[in-house]
DNA sequence: AAATCATGTTCCAATATTTGGAATCAATAA
DNA sequence: TTATTGATTCCAAATATTGGAACATGATTT
């Protein structure tokens, strides 16, 4: 009926419109590269980036040219090492990691058990720190890991601190994967926990993500350094029990509030 | 005297003219805010890219919209979280990486000491993967990091199986810096080194790029594959004498050459 | 040996983006 | 209120990107 006569792109409905130009098409073909599972041909790329040839091409060189790709001789790219490098800076000066690193030890050694110390990015956590005690597993598995908010310990955490309005806008995104059966399937179920967690100050990933694995995670939030994130104590489902968690939870709020003072104490005011 | 009527720029003399466009210049913004040690403020950066005011701009709201940079509340702008997810991925899927693992924990239990895997890029070693008994130091401090090949152990076990040509390209550009008062300090003394390690098959550090740190690092050659690295066993000169590392070269070149096998086993021919 | 096919690379005029100097805005100090 | 410093926005001119088509390469088939 409505003629739609203001048809310019609203807010409403609007899909990511990058507006970053060319840099975010080529970092788009990167992340389509470096996400792949295996190293991809130039057809294979062509096929799942639907660019046109030439375009796609001289994306991958430049890129290639960069070092952000590798172009293999077997013809196929694959993640280039200057991306490696590029991490390593920005983990080893994160002001807020460094300043959060003796509380996640100390969290280590009241719990026995592996200490996360996760960001919120987007709609994701990534992960910027970890505290094992056996290397049993590999060794960096889980740093610079992106894990979905709404199944993960630190994440609900995280999201409990957001502003409703925030929180409101992020949830609109979620899609709400079902990763184990115990994974929320709502907007409206997780809303639910959340308010729990504002109440209670900690959140559980009752194996939400994955199957076996429990935590139990407390916010930080440092709004005049644009921070959110969350401390986490993790641990296989047939050794931790949730009451275990329960008493851990009062040592992991305490950890948590202790970043929060020393980000204001060794961070300055912020903002 | 001669009129230079062939001005265009030739190969000889050609200061990395970058080919790479947009993407490269938003790249050497990001690489110059990602290396500095602390976060850094708009006019900071202006004066250090030399790019005029609009131009660096835009570069660096394009950069923050990808999550490359993160603009803090202080407007400082710092190394963003997206360059871990990035890493994570490279990391984990790296298919030289996966084969090399279990060599180097064998190594590892070999001689007690920690393993390093560093791979050649550009004319820095870039490590990819470590396996070190006791996590005393931060676990991840060096993996993503990168070194000159001109004064490490695994750089100069690059170094020596390079093809004559490709090596001499790679030394004109070397700027021979004086970490220590053992660092190579031209190239003819590198190189009298690199003909004694080819006839060998091994080389040291002897505290080259770091006081009181020796290794001993044996080449791991690829060609088929692209690739040129290295692996070493390295020790703190107090607790490691020169004879020991003599003794440990063995192992190390066994290692190196059981990689250089299973590379060509598990990932296939290559080219 | 010639033809066919699959894949990757290069070309270049039309088009969209970047460029960068100058104007504007914002916050703080004098 | 008026400087001052720093960040942001503007927009016509300069430049890089775009993408369809032609070309190159190498393997496979006829």
């Amino acid at each position: 009926m409505a003629k739609r006569e203001f048809d310019r792109d609203d807010d409403v409905g609007r899909v990511a419109a990058n507006d970053t130009g060319t840099l975010g098409k080529a970092i788009a073909v990167l992340e389509l590269v470096s996400t792949a599972q295996t190293p991809l041909r130039f057809t294979e790329i062509l096929a799942l980036s639907g660019q046109p040839r030439g375009t796609l091409h001289r994306h991958l060189s430049h890129l290639v040219e960069e070092g952000l790709l590798n172009l293999a001789p077997d013809l196929r790219y694959e993640p280039g090492m200057r991306l490696l490098k590029f991490a390593s800076n920005a983990w080893a000066k994160n002001q807020f990691r460094t300043v959060a690193e003796p509380h996640l030890k100390t969290l280590h050694e009241r719990t026995g058990e592996t200490v996360h110390l996760g960001i919120l990015h987007g709609q994701e956590i990534i992960y910027l720190d970890k505290v094992e005690s056996r290397q049993a597993v590999r060794m960096n598995s889980q740093i610079g890991n992106a894990s979905p908010v709404y199944c993960t310990g630190v994440g609900k955490a995280a999201l409990s601190v957001l502003p409703q309005k925030r929180l409101d806008d992020l949830m609109a995104q979620f899609s709400f994967h079902s990763y184990t059966p115990t994974t929320h399937r709502s907007a409206s179920e997780l809303m639910a926990e959340l308010l729990m967690v504002r109440r209670v100050g900690y959140a559980f990933d009752r194996e939400e993500h994955e199957s076996g694995i429990r935590c139990v995670a407390a916010p930080i939030d440092a709004p005049r350094h644009g921070i959110v994130a969350g401390v986490s104590v993790t641990g296989p489902a047939y050794r931790v029990a949730m009451e275990q968690l329960e008493i851990w939870a009062v040592v992991v709020k305490e950890a948590a509030h202790a970043i929060e003072r020393d980000v204001e104490v060794r961070l300055g005011p912020g903002r």
